[in-house]
DNA sequence: GCATAATTAAAACAATTGTTTCCAACTGTG
DNA sequence: CACAGTTGGAAACAATTGTTTTAATTATGC
């Protein structure tokens, strides 16, 4: 047994108990069990769990965070000093999105992680991942911000979160939502189906109306809503 | 020690643990350390850490259940047979969804707890709330439905999910998230803020142009994403 | 082909988990 | 006051956790 194949092994185990199940909800054994490894394998080529963790993580972000760099530079080297739109933005993110997990695993996994990472406040994930992938994200909000003037910075803040949310729960929970979708309305949703189906609704929420901030809401009226109607 | 104060007394202690950690991490002697009570009290008066679990979450949707189907039902009272619009369907949901917590425990734990049950799959949790809770949804999907007529049906129930998605995401992760827009941005979100804020979003996202599902998606040119502008 | 390092394997470790047991303390009722 | 049943408290239970240790095995370099 080479090596490598350990470790490979491992992860490619890992990451979808993890998916499935949580980290604390997974042991070490559940993993090297049907991983056919020894238990001390993890500890001895990862250290702890906590490092075998952030390393299902870093398979995953380490190729999107290159792939997306070299997005936004073909991006940037091909509308000069004009503005990229956002849906060109958009649309090279899902892209970058999509790509990554094509080539080795599915797309449902690397969500349902990151849906994890958040849900599962595990400090140490969310500082590895700020600390190691913060820039990537950082260079996207900046271009979003030039393709969208028109929104103040906080109310731009609040909208990509939206869309985040969406877009994580969506795919997070997509075995379950698939299976209801199935059997009620009879129509199996492949990925790309979902992504055409969340086009519209994204691009509509970044482009919504500005809310009416002012005025301490003093009434609860459902007139407040009406106005985006 | 009257009996009820050591309910209420490991209920309140729980539920803010569970948020916090997720349920999993939050072991029992935890639990019951923080709330000075005995470690044998939760099986006492519980049976099980599940059952407290469960108990946890039915101290939030027993009142959400009763309060919204009242609501529903002042609604159909009101609108006879004429269609209920839409925002004001969204209105009483979120109406109703503020009003609950808000008597005596904090939205966020609420909106935590609800993310918690979708990401952290804990099967027996995701089955005791679709059995307890599933009908009050289903009537207010179906109400949604009779609002938005021109969506079909498929459409609306990912739509649901997308908005369904941000909400969660966004309370769920309120903590972290309202200490950078805090940190970056200099203002401070309140829940009613973040409540405006997402008004029109969601209202956007379920008024969106239908997606073009035809059409085995040949090219991933950014075209496809223009026609929403 | 041998010496040395790297990897795997098996077992034990200490710590923590949910749960149960057993007994004392209390409560309310006759 | 006495006695039933209920609740509280401390300890122990068996099971599982991540990690470490020790030995066997395999691969590697000279």
């Amino acid at each position: 047994m080479a090596q490598t194949d350990t470790v490979t092994r491992i992860l490619d185990t890992a990451e979808v108990l993890f998916a499935e199940r949580g980290f604390a909800e997974t042991s070490l054994r559940n993993i090297t069990g049907k991983a056919k490894v020894n238990l001390a394998a993890v500890n001895y080529h990862f250290g702890s769990k906590k490092a075998l963790i952030q390393a299902v993580f870093a398979r995953y972000l380490d190729p999107f965070s290159e792939r997306f760099h070299n997005a936004i530079d073909e991006l940037e080297a091909t509308y000069g000093e004009k503005v990229i739109p956002l849906e060109v933005l958009l649309e090279t993110m899902a892209r970058t999105v999509l790509e990554v997990p094509a080539e080795r695993h599915s797309l449902k996994v690397f969500m349902r992680l990151l849906g994890l990472a958040y849900s599962q406040a595990q400090g140490h994930l969310r500082r590895y991942i700020q600390e190691q992938y913060g820039t990537v994200f950082t260079r996207f909000v900046e271009l979003v911000r030039q393709a969208t003037p028109e929104l103040p910075d906080a109310e731009r803040f609040w909208r990509l979160h939206f869309v985040l949310g969406t877009v994580i729960f969506t795919f997070s929970g997509l075995d379950a939502l698939r299976d209801i979708s199935e059997k009620d309305y009879g129509e199996h949703v492949s990925v790309r189906n979902l992504v055409k189906r969340l086009r519209p609704v994204v691009v509509a929420a970044m482009q919504a109306p500005l809310p009416d901030l002012d005025g301490q809401d003093t009434d609860k009226t459902v007139t407040v809503l009406t106005g985006a109607g």
